[in-house]
DNA sequence: CCAGATTTTGAACGGTGGGTCAACCCCGGT
DNA sequence: ACCGGGGTTGACCCACCGTTCAAAATCTGG
């Protein structure tokens, strides 16, 4: 009892520290001696929680993105404007934009994600679900502002959710890049001005 | 001179095969062997013409972006209606859409480039490069349709070259990874539903 | 057809890193 | 105190792969 407590903390640990490396090695560059040492843990023990390498990737990818997940939709929950949800779900997405956030760098993982996902059929499947949900969150806060009033009728929140999903996922990827034509607060900018165009909500009545 | 030529012809062989071996196996997975395997030439051969792997794969990365750059311009190029040129520029965007377009699967490399990107210097530099050109092609027709009367003035072509790239990039992701919820047509009709959005002109006056 | 340069080969080297394993340690129960 | 079992160690094995290199093949100009 008390030794399944120890052993589950041991495995996210082990999960903590290897997206840890992970971020900042990259997956490639990421070795098992690298996440043991993180840990403070021999080698060989890393293999007694997690069968192979591979899998212990897979699972520290999805973790770490349970971890951003559950920390925005805490967030979430907590406010009653649809706009201000909007707002600050950009703000979260924004790489590099809020420094007190500690940079986990989210998108990184993203982007090792979608490599794996290319060729490896469990992380294909999760990177599925995991998608899903981050497209659900954004048409969560698009039927809330319908039902509030917030954002006009007739809207297909689903839809939004597909389309502002994907335009913030393009842009944080120059973002993340460091790209020079786009800093961070432009693309904060630049998500807010085409989230209400497309929703078609006026910007100008949401002052921070 | 002759020599060089076929030096030359040796070099763009080369790196004609390692992309392909990039899209077929992934980067993390690409040996040099293989890349020779698929030249019909010995593993050593690959490094008298490439000072090193690491080299090699970077310019084999950008060789393929620019043979799909080149194909795309050109075909811009004929056409004068900005419409026609943006709605086939979306369909050679589209992942799995056309299947008479060798498959080098564009979008798989750039996922490549991005995570690689991420850590090497050299990488980041083309890379940037390569994004620029993608975005100035979509501003460059923008341009052409505010010339031509066929956009409405006004409009900033930089600006929309940035917002409908990245919303191309974020849906090619998602369809490349074969998400069942978004299938190649849906893409195609989402990009140009939501570029006609922010352009400001109306699709009905565009027919196939 | 020779000589020198260039291209090509493939064996060998060396470092690396995932996975295994036998031994050790530590804690809880009896 | 003893015992047993799970937790932990770290050395070892072994396959793999980038790189090197000396030798062979091929080509080119004279």
């Amino acid at each position: 009892m008390a030794r399944q407590k120890q052993t589950k903390d041991r495995h996210q640990e082990i999960l903590e520290a290897a997206a840890r490396v992970i971020t900042d090695r990259g997956l490639a560059e990421t070795r098992i001696s690298d996440i043991a040492e993180r840990c403070g843990v021999s080698p060989g023990l890393i293999l007694y929680y997690f069968e192979s390498k591979d899998r212990l990737l897979v699972e520290a990818l999805t973790f770490a993105n349970d971890q951003f997940y559950l920390k925005m939709s805490r967030e979430m929950r907590r406010m009653t404007s649809a706009r201000k949800q909007l707002a600050r779900l950009i703000e979260l997405s924004v790489p590099g934009l809020l420094p007190e956030y500690e940079r986990l760098d989210e998108w990184a993982l993203w982007i090792e994600i979608w490599v794996r996902a290319l060729r490896d059929p469990a992380m294909a499947k999760e990177r599925e679900v995991l998608d899903r949900r981050w497209r659900q969150s954004i048409a969560d806060i698009v039927r809330h502002g319908r039902d509030t009033g917030e954002f006009p009728d007739g809207i297909d929140a689903d839809d939004l959710g597909m389309r502002i999903g994907a335009l913030v996922d393009g842009l944080a990827i120059q973002v993340l890049m460091n790209d020079a034509t786009l800093s961070p607060m432009r693309m904060q900018e630049v998500c807010l001005d085409v989230a209400s165009t497309l929703i078609g909500f006026s910007l100008e009545a949401v002052p921070a």
